[in-house]
DNA sequence: TGTACATCAGTGAACGCGCGTTCACTGATGTAC
DNA sequence: TGTACATCAGTGAACGCGCGTTCACTGATGTAC
């Protein structure tokens, strides 16, 4: 590493300030979120904060992009904690990941998936190919186990319709999947699932009266409900 | 109707401030109302707004109130313009409609279901009761199509294991469904996928690159997915 | 029907707060000869 | 090794803004006799 030591301070400084941004989102939300409240946390004054981040929409890009990654980290390290070809196992796992993820840090998951904070848009030339990194996990074992003659995809393959093909033709394109679009279909679909029974978990609709304890056996058994549908099991 | 003309008026006033804000709403999200900009176009003074709402707190309470009622108030209407008997229609019908709900006022949909606004908690036996009215309506046509010997449950049933079935004991409990709480299981996986779906697609997820336009062939293909699980068609 | 009074809607000024960002600057850290 | 200079991190003051909420008030609308 040829890193200066000027530079390696520099980015434990950033390193620092994108730790304490992510607290304050976990606190209070990313709509909250200030450069001046990071710099008195830090005991910095907020233009100190300018070195690093050209603007507050900068530094929230930079976490954005973070919280991508470390979703698809996460995904990935737990799809590779699972032997190659137990594909009903690696589905579960990555399907489990996802939801542990967005439970250690339900603002994070909200601040890439929930409603796009107002007045910020995200760059889509940079959460573009960064999102799309989780896709390609899901994709991937959907591919794999087809590949190697296992499950039933026959539902996915008789729905695939001209006007569905057509609506997913960007994702089609964008992964390569010219040849297998139902397993595009099937992860978006079960994408949707996935997402949905988070979401509404995280976000408190799952506990109609008191704020019971969620324990995920219901998310548990959908999971088992999919694979058992595509017949990986 | 007793209601004197001051009364009238008042009520007017109240109904211009929450369309006023829903307004705001659309435009910016929840998170950035404001009793100020919401005055000024009104072309009144802020402090007039409290003879009406107690606080901010107090409208954003009012306007979720409404935000379910107006969901539920769709639901219900999708789901009466089909036959009594037509479990499937109504089933897609109800799914339909809360759909162009969602992508009527996306804004207001991510009021009720997305991240709580920062600092603010909707008060649990308000929202409570008037959230479970949505809910209603789709235990209501699973439990027609049961009652009616239509449609196949016995999956739903098999995977109502003793912890899931505890998972789900507040809703049970709720709505009084001890003797069928596989409806109430099915009901809320089936309102994952829904959420997902929607979620996914007006937070605009669903569209890898640029905004093209989606027209819900997937979504339309899903719901079809699921009363075909059901055997309901 | 007319007057006296109570109720209510709305005003204008103010309190105290926090925000993003710019700018001229100080002082420390690193670099070139 | 020592000096001169350039680079960079961070400061403090300021600009201009918007916010929720309180308070004493004016003036209009409604009510009781």
């Amino acid at each position: 590493m040829t890193s200066t030591r000027r530079e390696r301070v520099r980015a434990a400084t950033i390193d620092e300030i994108k730790e304490i941004a992510r607290q304050h989102i976990a606190e209070k939300g990313a709509a909250a979120l200030s450069l001046r409240a990071i710099a008195r946390e830090m005991g910095m004054t907020s233009p100190a904060l300018y070195r690093y981040f050209a603007s507050r929409d900068d530094l929230v890009t930079a976490l954005i992009v973070d919280a991508y990654n470390s979703l698809a980290d996460d995904l990935e390290a737990a799809r590779d904690a699972c032997e190659v070809d137990d594909h009903a196992g690696r589905l579960a796992a990555i399907a489990y990941a996802y939801r542990d993820w967005a439970l250690a840090s339900p603002q994070e998951y909200a601040l890439i998936f929930g409603v796009p904070i107002p007045e910020y848009e995200a760059p889509p030339e940079i959460t573009g190919p960064i999102a799309a990194r989780s896709m390609m996990v899901f994709l991937g074992v959907l591919d794999a186990a087809q590949s190697s003659g296992r499950g039933d995809f026959s539902d996915a393959q008789a729905a695939m319709t001209p006007t569905l093909q057509a609506q997913l033709q960007p994702w089609i394109d964008k992964f390569q999947y010219h040849d297998k679009p139902e397993l595009v279909y099937l992860a978006l679909s079960n994408w949707g699932l996935i997402h949905g029974l988070v979401s509404l978990e995280i976000f408190g609709h799952f506990d109609p009266d008191t704020s019971r304890e969620n324990s995920g056996v219901l998310y548990r058994t959908e999971i088992a409900m999919l694979a058992k549908r595509l017949k990986l099991v």
